[in-house]
DNA sequence: TCTGGGGTCCTAGGACCC
DNA sequence: TCTGGGGTCCTAGGACCC
């Protein structure tokens, strides 16, 4: 890396065009998962690298060199087993402890970069950052001084897409990333003629909103690329592709705001813990383990967004027989339970959520999933103490605290519930996971 | 042998009410 | 024989995102 202090590009307020239509910008970490990893071990930073998902199931991230090998987005591990092996690609687990931290980081410059309320952030490695009208020259000289600002503050290599609404923004840096040695990794679309000619090369499935099923029900109908779309009527649009949704996303296309930049609420309406088994089970007892545990972990996050929940989902997924060509999850059974009140307290939950398994368990059927979802959140601090229930279950949420202080000055599951098993053999598999490096003392990055 | 996890928003349709 | 209209709330399920 050679970014000296000279070459940060600084920010053009010449270009600022008062009263103008505001721009919004995309920044987007390239592939972010595996330039963590390549971080602490400087090693691999011209070497293919990918990273796992959970259960080392899929390849969720993978770098250039990885890409160019012909390591596809989402394929199962086992899959690319042998073109890992053959172009000797580094393969880590994904470490979410240490991804997470680097992604405060990178949220955090921007924050100092642009003001606190101008970043919305949209995902781990995503961010949408509003700028003030710009003309094209200055919004592209702003995107290469963000860019190179997170790169030089926190390694992390980003891309940035500008125009004047969320969508083109996204189609902006989808170019960007594609062509990195022409753009820098940077690409604005501010004036039409700059919008058409890229939503011209923009084959429709790649525009955001546009997923599988609208893809393959636009291209049999003859619209193939983002410019075709974007030439259709908003009351077709609304009709083909489900409504607001698709309406929104035609005026999106033609520069109109439609998307809004989000207040940051960081209290989710539902949350979710939800894991393959590590090896398919049969018996009830394990299931009762895993779901005993996933609503320990899920009250937990619960616990941090100072929530408490009155409803409680499970559902098991059964391992199907035929190994189709084509894989889908499915079918999945589920069941809920609505509380009396809402509550935190992970005992509380796990009761219920224990319960539910009954009812839904089929004796000599084999699973290979299982999840726990919370919904019907209420604010923790609002929650009133039961006058009809002895006094000392209203102290349950003291109880969690100090658990949760002990578990996260710790180790992540030093305390937990007898019901959520010491056996474990249905535990996930991670076994190429990369140290906790920035947030575990034992697990630092040592320079010898 | 081996196919992730965690979210959001929207719509349709049923139940229920007056 | 003939069986309204309009509103709200809830749930299930589909679509999307990273």
């Amino acid at each position: 890396m050679v970014f000296q202090p000279g070459n940060i590009a600084q920010p053009c307020t010449d270009g600022v065009i008062a009263g103008g239509t505001g721009l919004k910008a995309i920044v987007d970490c390239n592939s972010f998962y595996c330039s963590c990893e390549r971080l602490f071990k400087p090693g691999l930073s011209k070497k293919p690298v990918v990273v796992l998902s959970n259960n080392d199931g899929c390849i969720v991230s993978r770098s250039d060199e990885a890409k160019q090998a012909g390591v596809d987005m989402a394929i199962p591990y086992f899959q690319a087993k042998h073109l890992i092996a053959k172009h000797d690609i580094a393969v880590f687990s994904s470490n979410y402890t240490l991804y997470g931290d680097l992604s405060w980081r990178v949220m955090e410059t921007l924050r100092m970069l642009v003001g606190r309320d101008n970043v919305e952030v949209y995902s781990v490695d995503e961010a949408f950052v509003d700028l003030p009208a710009m003309s094209p020259e200055a919004a592209a000289n702003y995107g290469l001084y963000i860019r190179q600002t997170v790169e030089q503050w926190t390694g992390i290599s980003v891309s940035v897409g500008i125009a004047p609404t969320k969508t083109l923004a996204k189609a902006a840096n989808y170019l960007a990333k594609k062509n990195k040695q022409l753009t820098r990794c940077v690409t604005a679309l501010v004036t039409p003629e700059e919008q058409r000619n890229a939503l011209q090369s923009i084959r429709v499935s790649n525009i955001w909103g546009v997923g599988r099923s609208y893809a393959e029900k636009l291209i049999n109908m003859g619209i193939t690329s983002a410019w075709e779309l974007r030439n259709m009527s908003e009351q077709w649009a609304g009709k083909q592709l489900g409504g607001v949704v698709g309406t929104r996303l035609v005026k999106e296309l033609r520069g109109e705001p439609c998307i809004d930049m989000q207040e940051q609420l960081d209290t989710k309406k539902m949350i979710a813990t939800t894991r393959m088994f590590g090896s398919p089970v049969n018996d009830v007892l394990s299931i009762k383990e895993a779901i005993a545990t996933y609503t320990s972990l899920a009250a937990q996050k619960l616990r941090r967004q100072r929530c408490a929940a009155r409803t409680i989902s499970i559902f098991i997924v059964p391992k199907e027989e035929d190994h189709a060509v084509d894989f889908h999850h499915g079918p999945i059974i589920s069941t809920r339970t609505t509380l009396p009140t809402a509550t935190s307290v992970t005992n509380e939950l796990i009761k219920p959520a224990v319960q539910l398994v009954e009812k839904i368990y089929e004796e000599g059927r084999v699973y290979k999933k299982a999840g726990v979802m919370l919904s019907g959140l209420e604010n923790d601090t609002c929650i009133q103490g039961n006058l009809f229930v002895p006094e000392s279950k209203n102290k349950g949420r003291f109880l969690m605290d100090m658990m949760d202080n002990i578990n996260f000055s710790m180790r992540d599951d030093i305390l937990k519930f007898a019901a959520s098993g010491t056996s474990r053999n249905w535990k996930m598999r991670q076994e190429l996971r990369s140290p906790r490096f920035t947030t575990r003392w034992e697990e630092m990055f040592e320079v010898r």
